[in-house]
Parts: structure tokens; sequence; C-alpha cells
DNA sequence: TCAAAAGTGTTTTACCTACACCCATGA
DNA sequence: TCATGGGTGTAGGTAAAACACTTTTGA
């Protein structure tokens, strides 16, 4: 039965919207292209799919092929599907987004030489991108502004062990906005998925904060319950 | 340059998941297949799309083509990319779910041949489905599980005119779980997004309740404002 | 007059918001 | 000793949750 049908091979990618926070800026990854279409210009992480792997198999693996980074935990948000998005035909999109921690040198190096260099750029006056990758980096930025209002995603963003006022800037610059610091954290202490540390910064010339951890256990007992309607 | 390069096709598909509330029962959109793979399956109203076509055009042709609905206000909500999801090779499919009233007589009728037949049924107690549409579907339920607790998404299910006790008969079904009557009275009247009518139910044996009318213009007023942290 | 659903208020508790000053530290 | 960010409390308003009885209507 299956031999008297048409066996289909499907052309399709995932372009990959990685953002990162560095010394109070919220920034993506982009990468620069070595391949036509749209070689030399700027643009997200993402590539073909192959027609052996699933598409979050392939999110993964393009990432780390076009950047180096590994084992990045991506949530896929939308596909972008319009007919001339892509010049050489029909090619839509799946894009992923994850947020990430810049401890220090996390290295970029493309493993393959279809990106020339792979690095950070903030947010704020981002260069025109190939394709819709502006489109899809928009959408992806909205995205997240609206999650972390109700998922601690930020956390992913800042070292394991941070301060109140670095999860704050955090916070004000995903949401482009200033918040009250007393009411701040007040309410993060509340949720109760912080754990106070019996450490203090180092390192810096002005009274040190106290640092804290993410519970992670707490948070998932937390979050166990659905939303209150 | 261009003609030195590849020239992209694709195939991929369409699935749509399309709620319906009938009687105090939340139901959704099915069709009877008549083509293999999957002949004579129960499916979601799916299809392939064409080359020329952007997904969110295919997915209102293909409702329409299946089911003979039209004018239906989809969203995307998820693609689908696992290698072995179609028998037949690599086709990835992008999920579309749309809330709708049944008032009555809206007649279902395929176009084509494809579907014997589009039908309502329960949300449970659902039959296996074709592809992996079972799995599909129960992603679109928690999607409006959880939209239905920040948007007025409800309102797309009931007739334009409807009681507070039928609102509530649906947001009971959609969440799966009873309410308080007089709790959610307050905090929908409160949203200001309902306009009571002169007029009251009729033909029912108790005391007829009041008819109340969604209002969209105070509705998009409220939600230009971004949810607050 | 009965059955069935409509309609209605109060209290308690939790959370949000706005707002300003002293403290600890290293340079 | 000074500059810098760290750290703290309160009052008022709003919304959520819990909870039970009377009213209206048609059969």
């Amino acid at each position: 039965m299956k031999a008297l049908l048409p066996s289909f091979e499907s052309i399709f990618s995932i372009d990959c919207v990685i953002f990162g926070f560095d010394r109070g800026e919220l920034k993506i990854l982009l990468i620069e292209r070595n391949e036509e279409p749209f070689k030399d210009w700027l643009a997200l992480p993402g590539y073909l799919v192959a027609q052996d792997e699933s598409i979050d198999d392939a999110a993964s693996r393009i990432l780390h092929e076009l950047t180096g980074l590994k084992d990045i935990f991506m949530e896929q948000f939308h596909a972008f599907g319009d007919v001339n998005r892509h010049p050489q035909g029909r090619v839509i999109t799946v894009a992923y987004f994850a947020m990430l921690r810049l401890n220090g040198a996390k290295e970029l190096k493309p493993l393959t030489s279809f990106a020339k260099k792979a690095f950070w750029h903030p947010v704020n006056n981002l260069p025109a991108l190939a394709f819709d990758h502006s489109e899809i980096f928009e959408k992806a930025l909205q995205k997240i502004k609206r999650k972390i209002t109700y998922q601690p995603i930020a956390f992913e963003l800042l070292p394991e062990k941070f301060t109140l006022t670095q999860l704050q800037t955090l916070y004000e610059a995903v949401l482009n906005r200033k918040l009250d610091k007393r009411n701040f954290r007040k309410k993060m202490l509340n949720y109760g998925i912080l754990k106070e540390l019996d450490e203090k910064q180092k390192g810096v010339s002005y009274r040190a904060a106290k640092l804290y951890k993410f519970d992670k256990r707490k948070y998932a007992k937390l979050f166990k319950n659905e939303l209150s309607f």
C-alpha cells in the first residue's frame, strides 16, 4: 500500500533566538553568514533540517554547529511561512528561543564554514538581518516579555549565584522599564524560590550584596499547580 | 548569483484544531479521511500546503475545503516535526487552533473528496486519531486552558447573546472544574467587557436569565495595556 | 406549589503600589 | 570621608476566595 504513494522529502529550516544578559544589557546571538543567499549578512543562527532528525534535535545541532554552544534548552515558539521569505524557493522555518547565562568565557566558535563568526549583540539597535530574521527576533522578544511575567525564566540568564539587584536589572532590561526596588525584592522573596546563601559579592567598592541561588525544587512545586482562574 | 543555487520546493502540512461549544459540552471538529494514508481514520482537518500560499492562507483554505467553514480566525500554536510522524516521508506540520460558536446550523460539508465527512466530537473520549493528531489536539487543549485565563477567548464559542450561566458553563468545560457562581459573575462583570441587554432568555421553564453581549470595543481598550509585572 | 435556575453581599485575606531614608563597604 | 549601591516598612487600595439564601418563572 505504501509503495503506491509518493514519498516525500522536505526542505525547511530552524532559526534560533538566543538571549543572553551581560553587564545589565540584554543581548542576542548572531552569526555572520558565509554562504549565499545573504552572504556576509548578519543573521540568527539557523540552517536547514536534515531528513532524519526531529526538529527539536535539529535545533540543538544547528545551534551547536554555528556557534559552538551545546546543551542549551530551547523552546519552539513560532513557525514562519511566508511564500517569499527565502529567495531560493519555498522554505518555512521553525523558530526556537532560549535564555542563556553569559558567565564569562563561553566561547563562540562556529564548527562549520557556513558562519564566519558568532557573537553577542545588544538587542537595542539591532542591524538589519538576513531573511525575515528581524521579524523572528521581534516575535521572540514579545514572547519572553510576556513569559517573564509568569515564569521565572530570568534565572537562566544569570550566573548561578546572583544578587537581587542583578535580578532586578535583568527584569528591567527585558521589560524595558524601571521597577520599584522594595516591591521587586518583596515579591521575589515571597515566591519562595530563592535560596539565600551565606555568601556575599566580592570585589566591589561598595557594600557587598547577599548572593542568592534559584531553588529549582521549590519552583517545580510552585508551578505544578495550574494558574488559578 | 541566484541561478547558481539550488531551488527548493517543500512538502509540509497544516492541521487545524477547531473548538466548539454546544449544550455545555466542549467539542472539536474532526474529519473522516478518504485517502491513504490513514484512509477511513478520524483526523484533524489538515492537508498539504501549496507552494504559492503562506501558511496562514493555507490554514484558511484547508479548513474551508475539508469542512466548508469559512472566515474563521485561527492562530498558529505549534509545529510538529518528528521524523516518523508521517508514513510517507518527512512532513512536518504547523498546527492552528480556533474557537467557534456553534449557533445551530453551520453546515459542515467537505468541498473535496479527501474528507468523507466533517463533524463535531466531544473532547472527552476522543477516539484514536490519524498521524500524531492526538498529540496535536492535547497541545491545543493545554493552550486554550491557559489562554482562557488571561484572554476572553471564550466569547468566540458562545452565541452572540448569552447568559452568564452559559459563560460560566463554558469556562468550567474548558478548565474542567467547578467555579463559584458569585465570584465568577463579579469578576466577569468587573472586567467591563460585557454589555447587558434589555432582553431575557426565552422558552425556559424557570426564571429567565438576562442576556449579555461581548463588548469588543471595551475589550480592545482593556488589553492594549500590557500585563503588569 | 414545586422544581429549577437566576440572582445577590459580606468578610477575610493576600497582594499590589507608592514612597524615603539609613547602612555598610572600599577607594 | 565620601561615593556607591545595599537594604528595609508601612499604609491604602484592589482583587480573590469562601460561603447560603431569596426570587422568579413555567409547568
